[in-house]
DNA sequence: CAACATAAAAATATCTACATTTTTAATTTC
DNA sequence: GAAATTAAAAATGTAGATATTTTTATGTTG
C-alpha cells in the first residue's frame, strides 16, 4: 500500500489560512503576525510565507515589504465593484453557455436545480447552511460550465473566491429566512426556464439581477457590524 | 536623504523569474532547479520559493509536491481556449466601456491611437518592437478602461499575463512585417471609428475578431519550433 | 540474455533554527 | 510636547539538517 502522497506544509498553510480568512477568524485589515500564525498552525515561517505569497496573488492578503502581511480590507466600494464584475462576467458565460451548451449541459442544470430545491433541515440549521450553499454553488456552476472555456471558468472562480467573504455574510441572512429562501427558489426556477428556452438576452438579464440582489443586504450587514 | 525603501528579495525573484519565463529563457515544461535558480539570481531558497508560489497562483509555474517546480507547459488547446477567453472578455469590457465611458475616455483612445500609428524605426528593429508593443498595449488598455471596473480589468490582466508567452511569438512575426503592421493599423483605425460612434454590437464583434487573428499565426510558430 | 526487482547512492526538495536587518514602541532629553 | 535615543518586537535571509525522489548499480528470475 502506498503512503498518502505527503504534501508539503505550504499547501496546508495555504488551505487553513484561506479558510480562516474567509470565515472571518482574521478580520479584514488585521495584521498577520508570523509568531501568531506559527503557533496557531504549528508550522515554520517558510511554509507560511509560501502560503501568504499565494494569497497575495489571490488578493486575499496584502504584503508590505519589511512590514509583513495583512488581511485585505473590505469596503462598500469593493463590494459594489466585485459584484458588478461578477454579474457581468456571469452574464457573458451564460450567453456562451446558451450558444455552446449541449443536451448533457441541459440535463445537468435540471439535475442540480432539483437537488437544490429539495434541501431540508436535517441536523440543525448550520448543516442546512452548508448543504444549501454547496448545492447552490453547484447549480450555478452547472449553468456556466456550458461555456466550455477553462480559462473563463477559472477567472470566474477567482472573482468568486474574492467575493467569498462578502457572500458569507449574505448567506446567513438568506438561508435562515424562509421568505428569502422562497424568493431564491422562484428566481432559480425562472432562470432554469429561460435558460432551457435558450432565450439568451432575457436569461442574461435575469442572471445579472439575480447576482446583484445580495449587494444591498451585504452592505447593510457590513455597516451594522462595522466591518469597514 | 532616505534610502530607497528596500524591497524584499522575494519580489525581485518574482520579477526576474516571470520575465525569464515569458521571454522563454526557461522553456515550457522545464524543471526549475533550486540550485540553478539560486546561482542564476544569487538568491536563497526562501525568497525563491515565495516567488514561485506566486507564479503558481498565476499559473505560470506548476508545483508538484516534493518534486519542485516546473514551467507551465504550452499547448494548442491552451492557446485556443486562452485567446477565446480573452476575446470574449475583451468584448464584454468594450460593451461596458461604450455604455459607461465619458468624454475623457474618448479622448484617451484618440490620443493612444495616434501615438500607436506613429511608431517609426529609431535604433534598430528591436527597439521598434518594444515601443510598438508598449503603445499597442496602452491603446487597448485605454479602450477597456472605460468599463470602470477595477476587478474586471484585473481579471483581464491576469488572462493577458497568461497569454504573454504566446503573444510574444506573434509579436515578432507582426512587427517585423510591414504588411502585417499595415493591416493592424487599418484594424485599429476601424475600431476607433465604431467605438467612438458607440456602435456596441459592431465594435464588440470587430474587437473579438481583432484579438483572434494572432491564433493561427501563433499555432504555426509553435509547431515549427516544436514548443509543444 | 532481457525484463524485472532490489538496494545503495546521489541529487533534490523541504523544513527548522538561528543570524541579521528593519520597524515599532517606549523612554528620555531638550 | 516634539525630537532624539534606546529597547523590544518583528520581518527577512541563510545555512545546515532532514526527508523524499531519482538515478545508478547490482542481483534475480523466467
Amino acid at each position: 500500500m502506498d503512503t498518502p502522497p505527503r504534501q508539503n506544509q505550504g499547501i496546508s498553510a495555504y488551505t487553513w489560512l484561506k479558510k480562516d480568512i474567509i470565515r472571518g477568524v482574521f478580520p479584514p485589515g488585521e495584521k498577520l503576525l508570523m509568531s501568531h500564525l506559527k503557533e496557531r498552525y504549528d508550522l515554520g515561517v517558510g511554509p507560511l510565507r509560501e502560503a501568504l505569497s499565494q494569497l497575495v496573488a489571490e488578493r486575499m492578503v496584502v504584503a508590505i515589504s519589511q512590514r509583513g502581511y495583512r488581511v485585505a480590507t473590505m469596503s462598500l466600494a469593493e463590494l459594489n465593484d466585485l459584484y458588478d464584475a461578477r454579474s457581468q462576467l456571469e452574464g457573458l458565460l451564460l450567453r456562451l453557455a446558451i450558444e455552446r451548451g449541449d443536451d448533457d449541459w441541459e440535463a445537468e442544470i435540471l439535475a442540480h436545480a432539483h437537488t437544490l430545491s429539495k434541501v431540508v433541515e436535517v441536523n440543525g440549521p448550520d448543516e442546512v447552511l452548508d448543504i444549501w450553499d454547496a448545492r447552490h454553488k453547484a447549480f450555478h456552476q452547472a449553468i456556466v460550465s456550458g461555456c466550455g472555456s477553462v480559462h473563463l471558468l477559472r477567472v470566474r472562480e477567482s472573482l468568486f473566491d474574492q467575493a467569498e467573504r462578502y457572500r458569507h455574510l449574505w448567506l446567513r441572512e438568506t438561508v435562515f429566512s424562509e421568505a428569502a429562501l422562497a424568493t431564491k427558489r422562484e428566481e432559480h426556477a425562472a432562470l432554469v426556464e429561460v435558460i432551457l428556452n435558450r432565450d439568451s438576452p432575457r436569461a442574461c438579464a435575469m442572471m445579472r439581477e439575480h447576482l446583484m440582489t445580495p449587494v444591498p443586504i451585504i452592505a447593510g450587514v457590513l455597516e451594522r457590524r462595522g466591518l469597514l
